[in-house]
DNA sequence: TGTTGCATGTAAGGGGTTACATGATTGA
DNA sequence: TCAATCATGTAACCCCTTACATGCAACA
C-alpha cells in the first residue's frame, strides 16, 4: 500500500484532482514510484473511504464531475507514522543482472550490445538528472533538511549515484564481452 | 515471464528437481530475482507444457512423486534468444527514496533513525557479499567471460557497487537529518 | 517425540499493466 | 477538422506473496 503514501505526499503539499496527481506522479515521483491513472483513481476512492482524504466536486469538461482531493488530519497522521516506521526493503528484480548471472548461455557479441545499450540509456537518464539537479540546486531551500526541495534533491541524488554505479558496471561488461568476442 | 528465464539458466547447468531449484533460487539468484516454491512449481508445469523442459519421475519421500527436470533444445534456444534480446528496464519502486521525497512531512529524528538502520542493513549485506567475492575470485575461471563463474562474479559485483552507492547516500541523509534535529 | 529436511502442490488476495470507454474545450 | 488536453472511470489479466495442505525419513 505504498501508492497510498505517494499520493499522500503529493496531497500534503496542496489539493489535487486525480488527473493532476496522475501528471505529477508521471513527472516527478515516477522516477522511484511509477503509477498510472487506472491505479490512482481506485486508490483515491479507497483512501476516501478510509478517511485519509476528502473531495469536493466541480463541473468538469467530460461526462463526469471533477473531484478535487484534499488530505485530512487522519491522512497527515498516517503519513507521519509511515515516515518514521521501520523500513523493510522490498526485494528488487533486475533482469540485466539475471542475464549477467546466466551469461554463459549467451552469445558474447549480442550480450556486449545489450550492455552498451544500457550504458547509452543511463547516459541519457543522467543527462536529464543533471539538468534537474542544476535547477534544483538554485533553490535556496534545497540545502535545508525538512524542506520540500531538500527531499526532492536527495531523491534525485539517489537516482544519480545509482545510475552512475550501474553505468560503470555495465560499461565494464560491455568491454569484457566485446574483447571476448575477438 | 522472467522467472521462466531464471529457471532456464539454472537448468542449463544441470538437471534439478523443483525443490532443488527452490533452494538454488534462494541461495544465489534471490539476490536479484527472488522466487518461492509456490511460484516455481506452477511455472515448471507451464514450461513443460511449452516444451522448454521435460521431467522424469522418481519415488519421493512424500505422498507425491519426485520430478527431475531437464532443459530441452527448445529451452536452450529460448534462453539464448532472451539473452541477446533488447533489454527494457522494468521501473523500480523504492520506498526509501519515496520517503526521502516526502521528508518534509516527517519527524527528522525518526527519519535519521530510518536511514541509520538502512546503513546498518547495507553493511551487513556488504559483509556477506565480500565473503562470497573472496571465494569466487579464487576460482580460476572467474575472470573468463563466458564461464559460469564470471557471470556469478559480475552479478555479485553489481550488488556490491549498488549497495555501496546506496550506503553512502543513506549515510549522508542520516547525518543531515541528525544535525537538523539539534 | 519432536523438529528439520526432502518433496510437491493449491487457494486467496494484493498490486500493477494494458486496454476499453466516454466526452467537452482549446488551439493548430 | 483534427489532435491534444482535461477529466474520470472499469475490466481483464499477470505476477507475486502468504497461507493452507500432505507426508516420509533422519536425527536429536
Amino acid at each position: 500500500m505504498r501508492l497510498r503514501h505517494a499520493l499522500l505526499v503529493l496531497l500534503s503539499e496542496r489539493e489535487h484532482t486525480g488527473y493532476e496527481l496522475t501528471l505529477r506522479m508521471r513527472d516527478t515521483v515516477a522516477m522511484f514510484w511509477p503509477a498510472r491513472h487506472s491505479q490512482i483513481y481506485p486508490e483515491l476512492a479507497a483512501m476516501t473511504e478510509a478517511g485519509l482524504v476528502t473531495f469536493e466536486t466541480g463541473s468538469g469538461p467530460g461526462p463526469r464531475q471533477k473531484k478535487t482531493y484534499r488530505i485530512t488530519e487522519a491522512g497527515r497522521d498516517e503519513l507521519r507514522e509511515w515516515m518514521g516506521s521501520p523500513f523493510e526493503k522490498a526485494p528488487d528484480r533486475d533482469e540485466l543482472v539475471l542475464r549477467t548471472f546466466g551469461s554463459a548461455s549467451a552469445n558474447p557479441v549480442e550480450l556486449a550490445g545489450v550492455y552498451a545499450a544500457e550504458v547509452a540509456r543511463l547516459d541519457a537518464v543522467l543527462a536529464q538528472y543533471d539538468e534537474l539537479l542544476t535547477t534544483l540546486e538554485e533553490h535556496p531551500d534545497s540545502d535545508r533538511p525538512g524542506s520540500v526541495e531538500f527531499g526532492w534533491l536527495m531523491a534525485l541524488r539517489h537516482g544519480i549515484v545509482s545510475a552512475r554505479a550501474r553505468r560503470s558496471w555495465a560499461d565494464e561488461l560491455a568491454t569484457r564481452f566485446g574483447e571476448a568476442a575477438d
